[in-house]
DNA sequence: ATATAAATTTAGACAAGTCTAAAAAAAATT
DNA sequence: AATTTTTTTTAGACTTGTCTAAATTTATAT
């Protein structure tokens, strides 16, 4: 069976996105009230969307069940991330826009239709693999690199781990990096654990610092 | 009194850039009929939408009487359109779409909303002063050159004119320019002019051609 | 096992934007 | 001036997506 053009609303577009987010973090099919929560909407519009989802095959849902995506639904998430993140790195690295500045306009320019547009501006880019979070851009046939789960959070004293990724995009969490002068590539050496409240010492760029655990549990590292 | 900050619906937005546009070229007030023909509705839904246009205060309108755009209309007006050419400005120059491709593509990106975007974009594109089919661009704030209507159609025998812009910006008009080689900057020399249908034989890059008068009635030249 | 609490779904209403059909006004003809 | 035609407006219905309030189901706690 051929892949079926779709054309879905904007509003659909978020719902599917949404649904992909959290399913992807969890692991499992998603409830109601957390896509509601997330979508800032109520939970009987959710029930609205999932059901008509369903009857687009994007969505399996079986009521009070939660729902998860179709593989066709996927499908049509993970290019709606490879947008977005397309948009995000033409945001910072052609438009001096700041990482943390980003994301509500690429919200909006991921749901433009074309056939031709993210294509050629990934050309433009020169085909970027990651966006300014160090999330991954999937390619044009849907494939999208694993992110390995290593958090900085889980390094022992003594180890070297690089920053690869945020797993907290928000405003405030970016502006404090900037501030502490962490970015990604950043070279982080663990000085210090602290038992009480797993708040680290890391050194970076010759400098040291106290980071609390909240932090290191929102930063993708790879250790060195 | 100063300017306040409207949050329009992009269907409000659509119909303020097309009353703008067809007052423009009417010179008058805009009939619900020719609105509604070239949004592609009915005079119903227009007649509708111009009387919340009117509330608001972006509407002139007094009933059978048609449509007009306030100064603050047309102060939203023209920002659109401003949004629409320098995204086109940005498709063809940047990610190389060519000069009939762009205009479905500009109608969805000109309604992106954001108070930064638009002039990063333009220091982006360096400050262009003309969009991909001539129009002038207006600047950020809503200044916008006059556009001097000299049609290639008005010249006579033995002139010479340098295209500057194109009426019309249909896609099978900008596909023939192509085949026939003329684009903007081309400097024709017109050879003779056909007494009963005013076609003219002209001369460009050392080739002579034959051109309908619909064609020369859609060029805009300016004389040297 | 029952009672209580929390999550989910249904029912009914609303706003934006659209449409068709009918009514009213304006313009064009005779 | 009266009639016909065209344009515009109104009335009522429909779609998408939202909400509140009430009903139902599932989960939790006694
Ligand atoms: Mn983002
Ligand atoms: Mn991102
Ligand atoms: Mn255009
Ligand atoms: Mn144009």
């Amino acid at each position: 069976m051929q892949l079926m053009e779709f054309k879905l609303s904007q509003t659909e577009e978020n719902y599917i996105k949404t649904i992909y987010s959290i399913e992807i973090h969890l692991g499992k099919s998603v409830s109601t009230n957390k896509i509601a929560e997330k979508l800032k909407t109520k939970a009987s519009s959710v029930t609205d969307m999932i059901q008509k989802l369903s009857e687009k095959k994007l969505v399996n849902y079986k009521k009070y069940q939660g729902a998860s995506l179709t593989s066709e639904g996927k499908s049509i998430a993970v290019k709606i991330v490879r947008r977005h993140r397309l948009w995000e790195v033409f945001l910072v690295n052609n438009l001096d826009y700041a990482w943390d500045e980003v994301h509500d306009l690429a919200e909006q320019l991921e749901h433009i239709k074309s056939k031709t547009l993210i294509d050629k501006l990934e050309a433009y880019l020169e085909y970027p693999t990651h966006d300014p979070h160090g999330d991954p851009i999937p390619d044009r046939n849907g494939n999208i690199e694993h992110h390995k789960n290593i958090m900085l959070s889980s390094a022992k004293v003594g180890e070297n781990c690089q920053v690869i990724g945020v797993k907290d995009s928000s405003s405030s969490f970016l502006k404090f990096l900037d501030k502490t002068n962490i970015k990604l590539g950043s070279q982080l050496k663990i000085i210090s654990i602290e038992d009480f409240d797993h708040s680290m010492i890391i050194e970076n760029n010759g400098i040291q610092n106290s980071i609390s655990n909240q932090i290191s549990k929102n930063l993708f590292v790879k250790k060195y």
